[in-house]
DNA sequence: CATGAATGAGTGTTCATTCAT
DNA sequence: TATGAATGAACACTCATTCAT
């Protein structure tokens, strides 16, 4: 009997070493070789787990993802409406030295997704579900009187669509310039404040 | 005897050839050979105007970071106050198909400017330079009776960081969720509104 | 206690299902795993029973070879003289899809024997058991009173030859130029003719 | 001034190259490495003068041809009818190691050729002009009175396809089987003439 | 015996860079 | 200065082969 290995396993080793490079380095160090090498394997077995290089980044994008969305399921339960929302933009901050490396990671994906359909479709898929949950949330809270349902005659869709183009905003420039954007957090919080009926 | 050339002239030359490739079809198109095939030149010039192909781009940044400004300038003379500052932001969503591609470029060397420190520092200044003029815009907003000094208990410098971070956010999603960030003017409209003293 | 398993047949497997790869795919798709795969085994099952591929591939050739024999051993039967050397011919040439792979899989085997002295070893082989089955026939047919011993001066031996490379010929066009040689059976058939006796 | 090289210069050089190596070795040896180091450069520098490997090989079968064509050109001066013919066709039998050489050559197109399209259409290409220009031969002697214009109730075009398969026959059994084909010299000759009026 | 994980050399191709002219 | 020929490392990907289990 030869070796039997876990196959999600070894994917899992191969997208977090994928994982590693980009964050070290950037998405265009990300090499099938340097992520053979980085998982400790020769570069001919990345063949095994993956169909090519695009699988890989895909899977290193949806894990992201994935991560994000367990971590936040933990935060939500318990949770509705304004304080559901206040945790999860919060939670989408790069307040802390692992997710500032979750944020580095997307952001080499934006650049990527505008050349790449697969990623692209990927992105905008997760976008979407992300977008959803916002909305019912925002939804959630207007019913229960704790917001405006029309946030001076906007929509429940663009105050979503604002309320997270915010949190992308804030992400990058705690990444590019960490003196300046020190207090996001506290920016994003007086931006929910605003949505507050009074 | 040697010919004289003017050396910042053809560095300009070089750079808007990088520009106009980029701008056509994206970074990864813009190669030393169709740069310089570009500009008109054969590939071994750009020897002698750039130490390398790092040095082109960075230039070719800082160009789109001038040509901006200049735009600015521009529009923004004659207005002061709210309505520059209303002029100054929406200049800088992408709206428009050549705002669409500088807004491509600019999230390609986002990625790029986390790994390499030359570029994040051009980045950073040129990024300083823009949170200074919003901040003086909203400053004079205020003296002029337009807006609150401290709107809902945020400084001056959280506000303009606020409303850069949701430039950019709201430019990438423009970029990535088309369908969904069709209403970004109206957004971005309706966040100055609530700048305004009732 | 080992299982015992049939090498011979094992073997016979194996090449089937190169030989089937070969026809439906070219002899570029023959690669080890797909055979491998073909034959419902793993990969590394090759290793007990080839020494490398190219056993494999001469043994496919072989298999081809007396595939074809064998056929034309049942439709011989009964026939003598020029009536079997017509079935003969006629049956080597490329009038089906069947047919017309086989000749692609001879004609991959052509190239690849001007290079591998075991290849070539074996294809002159089973070329010189055919140049003797053809020259037989031709004898009988002589001595039939059907053709006569000498056609126009020319020997049996070189009849013989003649009349094989006359199929190669036909056959190789009919692969590349299918629509010029739409007619290699009426030539063929011709030629036949003009060996009878009036 | 830099070293300016003639190009179609380097690409014959290159293509030299290539048929050396594919006459050597096979046309599976030629890959573009080999085909740079033989030719005494880089490997890289094949980009400067074709796009691709096709390139390449077309341009080898295409030397080959025309070099067929012009030593026929040549030899065919003067000659009309059934002596042009015979000329052509015995030309075209690797009688000579130069021949025999490029004979080599065109059994791996012939190969090559059933799966690249681009190779098949050039391929196809050059044979109607041989094609064109045996019964064009044909015609002509069938007109001097040398030849019937119906050979055994065969049309031209089935007399030209016939004499140009068996040409492409022997010239193959010549190289796999050069013992029993010594004589293909003799079966030609003695072919045409069998083609000529009593 | 059989498995399939793993290897690493090799493929065509791209491209920033060097340098003699 | 400017040219463009030339380099050689790098890219993603393929595949025959090896070998511990």
């Amino acid at each position: 009997m030869p070796k039997i290995v876990n196959h999600d396993e070894r994917r899992e080793e191969v997208v977090a070493a994928a994982r590693r490079i980009i964050l070290r380095a950037g998405i265009e160090a990300a090499t099938t070789r340097a992520i053979a090498k980085e998982a400790g394997y020769s570069n001919g077995v990345l063949t095994h787990y993956f169909a090519d290089k695009d699988e890989i980044l895909l899977s290193a994008l949806r894990t992201s993802h994935r991560r994000i969305t367990e971590r936040l399921a933990e935060k939500l339960t318990g949770l509705t409406g304004l304080a559901a929302l206040r945790e999860l933009l919060l939670d989408n901050l790069p307040m802390d030295e692992e997710r500032e490396r979750e944020t580095g990671l997307e952001i080499g994906f934006w650049a990527r997704s505008l050349t790449s359909p697969a990623l692209l479709r990927t992105q905008r898929e997760e976008a979407a579900d992300l977008h959803l949950l916002v909305r019912s949330l925002l939804q959630s809270a207007a019913e229960a009187g704790e917001i405006a349902g029309e946030i001076a005659g906007e929509g429940l869709d663009d105050t979503a669509e604002r309320l997270l183009a915010l949190v992308d905003g804030l992400s990058l420039h705690r990444l590019l310039y960490p003196d300046r954007a020190s207090r996001i957090e506290e920016i994003m919080l007086a931006e929910l404040d605003r949505l507050r009926l009074p």
